[in-house]
DNA sequence: CATATTCGTAACCGTTTGGTTACGGTATTG
DNA sequence: CAATACCGTAACCAAACGGTTACGAATATG
């Protein structure tokens, strides 16, 4: 099981690296959707928004629960905490180059 | 400039989204290494790594210097501080997403 | 000068990705 | 029951991706 957990880890690395996905993300942080009112946020059409969806289902960002023919979206960021744990380790080094360029031209954020 | 910044900052996801360049940043964060020392802990040929590190240097994430024959790639962390910064509106989710998400699960996959 | 070491790049290839259109399945509604 | 609304999936396609081999440029080294 710990390689299947792992599997999922990278997934989460790959559902967050396309941007359409991550304004989804953004949508829901906000409130529940159902599909065709995520859709109706981009130029794309609804199947591949359906898509999107379903890789982020699979990954445990986004949970579902029908009601009628909708089907309500809503978030869940636990699967982000791998990320963040991830990031926890690059902290001092950033901070570090913060430091180190002090003396240098702004480089702009 | 405003849309050459995200673009960047966009490159950075899907930079990190690819387990080889994860595990070469995760090399670096312990010391500086050849492009030679960095594909020896690999499988994969020296020039597919080779193309990973030019996309680490084009989003700024490693920063080389050359030394005779040798190029010394070296760790920049900066980069990742846009994907600590879009994970901070998540923080907030998925400290209190737990009980509230209990009775609305669907499905995972 | 000749040779070896280190590394980037070009060319190519199979797979994945993200998009589309077409279609069907399942409630809700008149 | 018939019609409609909402949505998932299959089939297909162009582009991107990650890998390989072959080659060449640049710098030691004998």
């Amino acid at each position: 099981m710990v390689a299947a957990r792992r599997k999922r880890r990278e997934a989460v690395f790959r559902a967050i690296a396309d941007p359409t996905r991550r304004e989804i993300l953004g949508l829901l942080r906000g409130r529940r959707c159902t599909v065709g009112e995520i859709a109706s946020n981009f130029s794309t059409s609804r199947p591949a928004i359906s898509k999107h969806l379903r890789l982020l289902r699979s990954v445990g960002l986004v949970v579902t629960r029908r009601n009628g023919t909708a089907r309500i979206c809503e978030l869940n960021a636990r699967p982000l905490r791998a990320v963040s744990v991830w990031l926890q380790d690059y902290e001092v080094f950033w901070r570090e180059s913060l430091g180190r360029l002090r003396h240098y031209v702004e480089e702009g954020s």
